[in-house]
RNA sequence: GCCGAGGUGGCGGAAUGGUAGACGCGGCGGACUUAAAAUCCGCUUCCUGCAAGGGAGUGUGGGUUCGAGUCCCUCCCUCGGCACCA
């Protein structure tokens, strides 16, 4: 009896031999075609749970395939090492965040060596560590220089407990903290900026992408371009400075409806425009908004809720004056901040008008409107009613011609406007990037020069468990020269969000060595751009938009000389535990390891990609893993036993046929699937295969050098699935190390093809009878052949037949009158 | 609330508008074994029938089509992302 299936033993020899062999190890080769293959990296959490093997595994069968078809592949890894929690970990464990994260990495790294994956770890990249975020600081300070980074106020998230600023994530419930359950508030702080907004239109573009339809469309609505018209009200209230108010509507056609304006309780002229009597309770309502988290605003279906400022404006179309007010649903971050309610054709409106009883005028008749009265909402196009001049016309039209009004009177413009908003990157944290910025009472904001990078984390920052930023409370970093006047100066002491490192390391994975530059030129241009970017669907809206402006940001600089990062994407689902995306702060992690220790890597890459299609990810349970790791089972000893054949000397023509018929057809849908990223069919059809083939061995009706010729193509297309278990098998059956510096194997497109089919006969379009025929079948022979079967004669006999439907190779479908 | 995706046997899932349930798990029966595990063979959507067969069936209700899991509309549920599209 043969030896068993032993992958512990196997996995951990072929490791250790791939590793002192350096048989991944990349070097850019003008002689073969480079393909980048990039997995997003992962935060150093402290553990790879099933989630993380979810992204790398399969992605990782991908590169192998593409390496064994002839392609020099780069598929590098590192650790996005930033982040909120590692101080987390400081505070509540007393461990400096350097220390936890390092001690993450490193357990990290050997579960990612009991993967069997082909990263290159002479590559990795370590957010984290000074001469990464050094780079980091180099490309913020060349933003700044190239007018794209800026200081404006915006609101944090505030504990007055605490008294420290709160990410998002440490809100909790309906605005509380999450550390002492105060409710949280805003609090007003001067930032860092990104100009985005610059890039938006260009940011729309995804025509030369081949990114997943469902990604572009929301990376679209993320921007969320709107064309309308912004329309300015003249103010000509008494001690009010300012001569206008702009409002941005996208519905021009429908001001002769305003009833009302609204204007965000932020917006700077809310105060002015506020009559004492109003005072009182305009400021209550604004500081009631104030407490209102993002979450609360942004609820549609809560009772709108808004107060009358006491003042008007004159709608410069109807001349009506019109009242005031300021709601909370108004955003001061979107548009002009600003807008003209028209109940009739906005469903918010309609709802504050009914609410406040203010008037509601519809402007727009539906086209096929019979006169009567409408009480609901109408946000359709139509025919314009009470509306002076503009009476009669399509609103299409009455678009138009109002736009053209207001350009003509001055009132007003076409624009554009995006939701979109500028990236605000400041953080009031100690683990991340430190903003490379110092002020100085002489010569004000100061970048700090690229000569005295990195501006280093100070290790000795005290962690305690309230309180702002360590940093801020650090004189040793705080305290500095200023570079222009050397006089005394403070250094900024917010750091960078971490999408900032997360926005440029595949550029460094190209050339990590590289001590001068972010990147070695003359890499950077070989390995990019990036030919395949996988990762979690999670990331298709933020990471991935950051990282395409980072990009066209560089390339404006002449840093790149590529429009776009990642040329395919594609994003695999969430996996899912116990309700949840798994992931470590929410506890729902399911590790890797004892399922590696029991059946095997092998096994669970296998298990990971036969569990369904790779971009719907799903509810993870282990019911089905046994499978995999079985069949690997059967696998290994179809191979390792020997094959006894049973013809004496004369085979079978039509047995060995269909042997070499089944061989090419997996070749060729094992490939395709592969392609398309269908692992779990790419695994069905070598189930299938290997199925065949026990069959075969058992009957051995194939020759010898027939049945050992379908051996080594069968674990040439299980290399990537299995790398460990094909190397050892190939290596048992007599083949040179190793099988994954073997090229991929082709098929006969001759072989592949079907010779029968099944042709499906239906009546009525219900299924009736079946019958195999040459795939070569005609349409007349197939129509006549179906007509004169018994089982179809029962159902069309005595009556009227209508049509006879042919499907090449597939059905014919009678259609008789019943 | 908004944006994106998904609902198919007991379970994970398969199916260019053309045989619904490939492949695997689980279950049932059998072989091997003193026995168990492992392994191998067979059956396994539901209802009806001795059988041949017949009928129903892809979250809900409609529609388009010779033919719908697949396309269109309504609603319900689950998951991912989020910074009232004025």
């Amino acid at each position: 009896m043969a030896q068993k299936y032993n992958p512990r033993e196997i996995e951990k020899r072929w490791q250790q031999k791939w590793a002192a062999d350096h048989i991944y190890e990349v070097k850019e080769d003008s002689r073969r075609p480079k393909f980048y293959a990039l997995t997003m990296f992962p935060y150093t959490s402290g553990d790879l749970h099933i989630g993380h093997w979810y992204t790398m595994a399969p992605s990782d069968v991908y590169a192998r395939f593409k390496r064994m078809q002839g392609y020099n592949v780069l598929h590098p890894m590192g650790f996005d090492a930033f982040g909120l929690p590692a101080e987390n970990a400081a505070i509540s464990h007393g461990i400096h965040p350097y220390d936890w994260t390092m001690k993450n990495i490193e357990n990290m790294r050997r579960q990612f060596r009991s993967m069997g994956a082909i990263y290159d770890w002479n590559r990795e990249v370590i957010t984290c560590l000074p001469d990464y975020y050094r780079w980091t600081q180099w490309f913020f300070l060349r933003l700044y220089h190239a007018g794209l980074a800026y200081r404006a106020e915006a609101p944090v998230n505030w504990c007055p407990r605490c008294q420290t600023v709160l990410a998002n994530e440490q809100v909790v419930g309906e605005g509380f903290c999450e550390r002492c359950n105060t409710p949280v508030t805003k609090r007003e702080l001067e930032q860092w900026f990104f100009r985005i907004t610059k890039y938006a239109e260009e940011l729309l573009d995804h025509s030369r992408l081949d990114w997943p339809e469902r990604t572009k469309l929301m990376q679209k609505n993320w921007v969320g371009k709107s064309e309308g018209a912004e329309i300015c009200l003249r103010l000509g209230h008494e001690g009010v400075e300012q001569k206008e108010i702009r409002v941005f509507t996208t519905r021009p056609d429908t001001i002769f409806g305003v009833t009302f304006f609204l204007l965000a309780p932020e917006h700077p002229l809310v105060c002015q425009l506020t009559t004492p009597e109003h005072k009182a309770e305009v400021d209550e309502y604004i500081a009631w908004c104030r407490r209102q988290n993002e979450y609360e605003r942004v609820a549609m279906d809560r009772e709108k809720t808004g107060v009358f400022l006491g003042s008007y404006v004159v709608n410069p179309l109807n001349g009506e004056r019109v009242p005031i007010w300021i709601a909370d649903y108004v955003l001061p971050s979107y548009g002009t901040g600003a807008v003209m309610a028209v109940p009739a054709h906005d469903e918010r409106d309609l709802e504050f008008a009914r609410k406040f009883k203010l008037p509601v005028r519809t402007v727009i008749v539906p086209p096929d409107s019979t006169g009567e009265e409408f009480t609901e909402v109408y946000t359709g196009s139509g025919t314009m009613v009470n509306s002076g001049e503009f009476n009669g016309l399509p609103s299409e039209q009455g678009y138009e011609a109002i736009c053209a009004l207001l350009e003509e009177k001055g009132w007003g413009k076409r624009t554009v406007i995006y939701r979109l908003r500028d990236w605000l990157i400041s953080r009031q944290r100690y683990w991340g990037a430190p903003i490379p910025m110092i002020y100085c009472d002489k010569c004000g904001i100061v970048p700090v020069p690229e000569e005295d990078l990195p501006v280093l984390l100070p290790p000795d920052a005290e962690f305690r468990p309230t309180g702002e930023s360590p940093l801020k409370y650090c004189q040793s970093f705080v305290n500095t020269t200023c570079p222009q006047c050397s006089g005394p100066a403070r250094r900024e002491t917010d750091t960078m969000d971490t999408f900032m490192c997360s926005s440029w390391y595949f550029l460094r994975y190209t050339s990590p060595e590289t001590g001068d530059a972010p990147f070695g030129a003359t890499k950077m241009k070989y390995w990019l751009p990036v030919n395949l970017y996988t990762g979690g669907v999670e990331h298709a809206v933020m990471h991935l938009f950051y990282a395409r402006f980072f990009i066209k940001a560089l390339r404006d600089m002449g840093l790149v000389n590529f429009d776009e990062p990642f040329t395919r994407l594609f994003n695999q689902g969430t996996i899912i535990y116990r309700g949840a995306k798994m992931s470590k702060s929410r506890g729902n992690v399911i590790a890797p390891d004892e399922y590696v220790a029991e059946l095997g890597a092998d096994a669970v890459r296998g298990y990971l990609m036969f569990i369904g299609p790779w971009e719907l990810g799903g509810e993870w349970n282990d019911r089905g893993i046994v499978g995999v790791s079985r069949w690997l089972n059967r696998v290994w000893s179809l191979i390792t036993t020997d094959y006894v054949p049973t013809h004496r000397g004369v085979v079978d023509p039509e047995a060995e046929k269909e042997f070499l018929h089944s061989t090419h057809k997996t070749i060729k849908e094992v490939t395709a699937e592969l392609e398309k990223f269908r692992f779990n069919t790419m695994l069905a059809s070598l189930m299938e295969f290997s199925n065949y083939l026990s069959k075969v061995k058992e009957s051995g009706v194939v020759s010898d050098a027939l049945w050992r010729e379908a051996i080594s193509y069968f674990l040439l297309l299980l290399a990537p699935t299995a790398p460990h278990l094909a190397e050892e098998l190939w290596t048992r059956t007599g083949h040179p190390y190793s099988i994954h510096n073997q090229p991929w194997s082709e098929y006969d497109e001759e072989l592949a093809r079907e010779e029968e089919i099944t042709l499906v006969i239906q009546v009525n379009g219900k299924l009736r009878d079946k019958v195999i025929v040459p795939a070569s079948v005609s349409e007349v022979e197939a129509k006549e052949l179906a007509l004169g079967r018994e089982r179809v004669k029962a159902y069309t006999d005595g009556k009227k037949l209508t049509r006879v439907i042919y499907v090449p190779k597939r059905v014919v479908n009678i259609v008789v009158a019943s």
